[in-house]
DNA sequence: AACTATTTATAAGA
DNA sequence: TTCTTATAAATAGTT
């Protein structure tokens, strides 16, 4: 409802379904309180999300909600009497068993482990999901590799530039005299910094500006180095 | 929201709360099936009316729903000494819960969602993983078409190799008379079947060889052949 | 139930 | 996540 109309269908990109959920989140939850209050009913509202967080609202008590729910739904449950809470706590241990076990048997699948049972459909289907995930990830890295570069780029720019002015003010003290070149040197070699100790030794300079730790701290794009540069050279990313 | 802002709270007005009631109840629904559906969430939404009337909805089925949401509030429940059974129970409820988040989170990763996360030594990891299954699934899927062609061929030579026998009957037969052709003719036409018809003439012929259902019964390889064709002529099985 | 003038919700972009 | 803003939707009061 807004800039643009959109299609009631799952929205692909995560980023932006995990911005969508917050927001109508919001929305249907403050709707949901509004019907309770003007009214005068009961609401009692559950949202998962896609990853699995638990969301509610209820106007009373939830678990009154649903007790009246349950009575509404169905009267004749279980004439038997172990006690509910059991059944209950029985019934989810199998059905989080069963969850369990299918979660693991679709990865062990899409690991390409225990193909054997599947036929030419569910492998063509395997595939196809595998395909896309896989285009997802590398699209992902490509942007997050480009981001990297770009981020180095700007920095080394950056440096590039204070060297620039720094050999400029070298240059400038060097006309002075001999002695203040002498001792820029000395200091130079015994820290084995960046030139920024040249200037050091004036006292004139004005003020550097900040020396980010891109290079020290930015391990990422290193660890990853080896691989990520024959992906680049295969034109992947 | 219209015509005129009002406010929160109870509406005095039976009539009008009662169509402001409808009204918003499908407002709120529809909401909620919205917030389902966009976002792959889910939802479970139960409303009673002030008169105690039951409305309520869910994207998959209201009980699991409820079934969850009690797992997930169920964890802080008794102060004192549940039962070792119980305490135990819990133990193992909350590690199998915390098994199927984590294999649901690894599914998703595969399939390429929720990928904002992970930095790039995590997506290269996850991406030798799809390569290695795709992989995997290819070759499975690859072999299983092989058989299956080559069953096929197996059966054709079978086939081919009993027309053969078939027709040099046939010859031999229609030395005896042109009695016997004329008849063939007209079967021939009513069957409309294929060129081994022609040679089909006789009625004395030798039982026929088992007529596999080869060709009838073996659908998988037809299901799928418009995608595998295509898979065949880029080389990939 | 329909009809609108308005208020709200929200998609996209920062 | 939060803010902004243009636009789509919801809806209060009316017919």
């Amino acid at each position: 409802m807004a800039r643009e109309k959109i299609q009631i269908r799952k929205i692909h990109n995560a980023t932006a379904r995990q911005v969508t959920f917050s927001k109508r989140r919001r929305g249907l939850f403050k709707k949901a309180e509004e019907l309770a209050i003007l009214c005068d009913a009961e609401v009692g509202l559950i949202v998962f999300s896609a990853t699995g967080k638990l969301f509610e609202f209820s106007s009373s008590s939830l678990s009154e909600i649903i007790e009246k729910h349950k009575m509404h739904s169905k009267d004749p449950p279980k004439p038997n009497q172990p006690s509910l809470d059991l059944q209950l706590e029985n019934g989810n241990h199998a059905m989080l068993s069963k969850q369990v076990q299918e979660a693991t048997r679709q990865l062990r699948n899409m690991r390409g482990e225990d193909l054997q049972g599947l036929n030419i459909e569910e492998l063509q289907k395997l595939e196809k999901t595998l395909e896309t995930g896989l285009s997802h990830v590398l699209s992902k890295k490509g942007q997050q590799i480009m981001d990297q570069i770009n981020h180095l780029r700007k920095k080394g720019m950056q440096l590039l530039a204070e060297n620039k002015r720094l050999r400029q003010q070298m240059a400038e003290i060097s006309k002075m005299g001999k002695q203040v070149v002498a001792d820029s040197d000395r200091v130079n070699y015994e820290e084995g910094q960046s030139s920024e100790s040249v200037t050091n030794l004036t006292h004139a300079g004005p003020p550097h500006e900040s020396h980010d730790n891109d290079y020290s701290s930015d391990t990422s794009l290193r660890l990853g180095k080896k691989i990520l540069v024959s992906s680049l050279v295969l034109g992947r990313c």
